[in-house]
DNA sequence: AACAATTGTATGCTCAACTAACCAATTCGC
DNA sequence: GCGAATTGGTTAGTTGAGCATACAATTGTT
């Protein structure tokens, strides 16, 4: 017997489909790399720290929107695991420091391939303009 | 002293984007509505179950993305609050069928004015046309 | 009738996000 | 310069969501 197909005004909710679209994406990256052992947070904390040595926990966590509470599970976490290293900043005895450890650097490496396959994956279900677009629209809900 | 700009090769990922856009839409959902109770989640269940009385666990699941363990806890906490009501399904003696109770019933109709507010909120970021394109594109990616 | 697949359920784990409270270092206002 | 307010980090506890696994009941297949 055919189902009979679920339809609902749901449909018309944007953040309807930015939650559904971040679920796939979610679910994509962690079926695909789950030998990495590594979130895609996770990821953006080194990717970030890498880009930028010396960063704070504030910063870190302005830059990808998070409290400080959260912050800290997530360096805690890259602490213990060897991939990040904390140091008090010289010029703001307040602020911790942020750098990658030779383990994190390795780690990190891996974890980009892993995010340009992933990437790629995404990025074919477009056009590169549609990419541009979304990017550019993404960008205007998030700042 | 002014802070050094925090630049990197993330921004060119499309899923962080997606990751932060996310982001932001659950923060002021829940810091609008918080008085609600209600997360988007529950929100949408009830509303896809109003939209289609006696749906199955799995039917929703499949529409939320949800794997059945998430369903159940979910439909668990609307069941509790008396907003869900589970019934056999009289085709089916494997599914369940829910339905909304009253209360339930009242508590979507307060939802949805909420998440009417909430999608100004998003809407008001960008124009009527780039919303459908961005909604399409979206949808690409969650299909 | 025997077997496989589907659906719901129960349990336990992980991750991420948030609050609240507390402390130390810094900055502000006077 | 000094006390007060702010900022950054830390700890602890709570919640929501997602997943894996195992099991029971029902249905479908052969």
């Amino acid at each position: 017997m055919a189902e009979a197909p679920v339809i609902s005004s749901l449909q018309d909710i944007v953040g309807f489909h930015i939650r559904l679209a971040h679920g796939a994406v979610n679910r994509h990256f962690t079926e695909t790399f789950c030998d990495l052992g590594m979130t895609q947070k996770q990821v953006s904390v080194l990717w970030l720290v890498s880009d930028n040595p010396g960063l704070s926990q504030i910063e870190l966590g302005r830059e990808l929107q998070m409290d400080r509470a959260t912050t800290m599970t997530i360096v805690n976490r890259m602490q213990q695991r060897n991939f990040l290293r904390r140091e008090r900043s010289a010029t703001d005895g307040r602020k911790q420091s942020l750098f990658l450890t030779d383990e994190g650097a390795k780690a990190l490496a891996l974890s980009k391939s892993a995010v340009a396959q992933h990437e790629e994956w995404l990025r074919s279900r477009l056009n590169p303009e549609e990419i541009k677009k979304l990017v550019e629209m993404l960008a205007k809900i998030h700042d």
